[in-house]
DNA sequence: TTAATTCATACTATTATAGTAGGATTTCGA
DNA sequence: TCGAAATCCTACTATAATAGTATGAATTAA
């Protein structure tokens, strides 16, 4: 499975943004700061989030980012998938060697990895990044 | 996360048990052929499957390994924490320097990681090894 | 007694993560 | 106009974890 600190970093950062909102562009020192993610980290995150049109970028000084879409409207799957290639706990998709790739029997566990996908993206489908700023609040289930 | 092949292994290895439930111990060497995994490997983590009495070990030549408890009342999530530590997708739990250390704002994503865990926990707490061995059926979700 | 097995421990190659480093480019504001 | 503040870009790297190997001892059925 893959969920690592880019993955958090983007979501932290992302929230970040979106509690900044409407107060023009935000500068990666100081979610760096607010953070504490690594600037230069922060940078390589950006550029993904960047590409995926989830922020825009303000050039120069006083620059920064500022979302391109609006908290309602941005799912956390679409943060992590921006950073991270993928959430999935199976290897024995691809038609590797190792794996579900027994003639006779096929792979007892595919269907429960599979499911386990699914359960996860969907947790992650249904959470808004507007569900994190609402603060000390529970998310939806 | 954490959500190795280790883990993965594991359960594979515990639903082959189960597939040869009452037929008298099962070999570890018979699993690595059957599942395509290190014999090495495999007896690593049956290590800890005993430790934590879900399978009973039987030495000797025509030795190998059998559930202890029937799979009925076997759930994922008991494998799955024998093999692996825990499945924690935070950091930032542990008193730690990175993370949600910040004195003012509180990790804004805190919740978000730790509702995750709970759903993550709850699929596997939910799904029974007998659920495995029933194939080509839908696991309840 | 031998082969098949578990048990135990130490070592290791590979890979990914999580950064660092260094510089180029753009733009605001004094 | 110039410097500082920012994004952009690319290459490098330390660390740690994973996923195994390797080796041998202990046990037991046949």
């Amino acid at each position: 499975m893959k969920l690592t600190t880019k993955g958090r970093y983007a979501v932290m950062a992302m929230a970040d943004l979106a509690l900044f909102k409407g107060k023009g562009p935000v500068s990666l020192t100081d979610i760096s700061l607010r953070q504490n993610i690594s600037l230069a980290y922060l940078e390589q995150i950006f550029i993904k989030l960047k590409q995926e049109n989830l922020v825009k970028s303000v050039r120069g000084a006083k620059g920064g980012y500022v979302l391109e879409v609006s908290p309602e409207e941005i799912k956390i799957s679409n943060i992590i998938s921006a950073v991270d290639e993928e959430i999935k706990t199976l290897n024995c998709k691809k038609e590797s060697k190792k794996g579900c790739n027994n003639k006779s029997s096929k792979c007892i566990t595919h269907n429960l990895w599979d499911q386990l996908d699914q359960h996860i993206n969907s947790f992650f489908e249904k959470v808004k990044l507007q569900d994190l700023v609402k603060k000390n609040q529970t998310l939806n289930k």
